[in-house]
DNA sequence: GCCTTGACATGCG
DNA sequence: ACGCATGCCAAGG
């Protein structure tokens, strides 16, 4: 696979993620066919926010453990992330420091690889 | 072409 | 359950 073609996969696979749902980079890169590319997963989703059309949903894209990752605390991008899954109904779990984590159990998107 | 970086995952203490 | 260490691979300098 191409790293162009990469970036097609992974901005397809999170525009599949239906609303109020939330899936984790790991399982993105499974569904694209890339267990391991779980970090670059990532990379393309932070090219999403410089302006794509039609807007994809990134803000559903949350680590393994259901955490928002930091990209930079200078950043409001992760308290951003938490607010607009907050406005979607998303069951955010708002930790002592501030940290916003999401539930799997409650809203967790995760499709066998091969059936999306 | 080599080295560093990175929105991560998994295993171990 | 939390923190640290290792593995993974591609993109950028």
């Amino acid at each position: 696979m191409d790293s162009a073609e990469f970036h097609a996969a992974v901005y397809d696979t999170v525009r599949l993620i239906p609303a109020q749902k939330v899936t984790s980079y790991g399982h993105i890169a499974k569904l694209i066919g890339m267990p391991n590319h779980s970090r670059h997963v990532g990379q393309a989703l932070k090219f999403l926010t410089s302006g794509t059309t039609p807007p994809v949903p990134w803000h559903r894209v949350v680590s393994s453990s259901g955490a928002i990752s930091s990209r930079g605390p200078g950043t409001d991008g992760a308290r951003r992330q938490g607010e607009a899954l907050e406005a979607e109904g998303v069951e955010v779990t708002v930790t002592g420091a501030g940290e916003r984590k999401v539930d799997f159990s409650v809203c967790g998107w995760f499709p066998a690889p091969g059936t999306v």
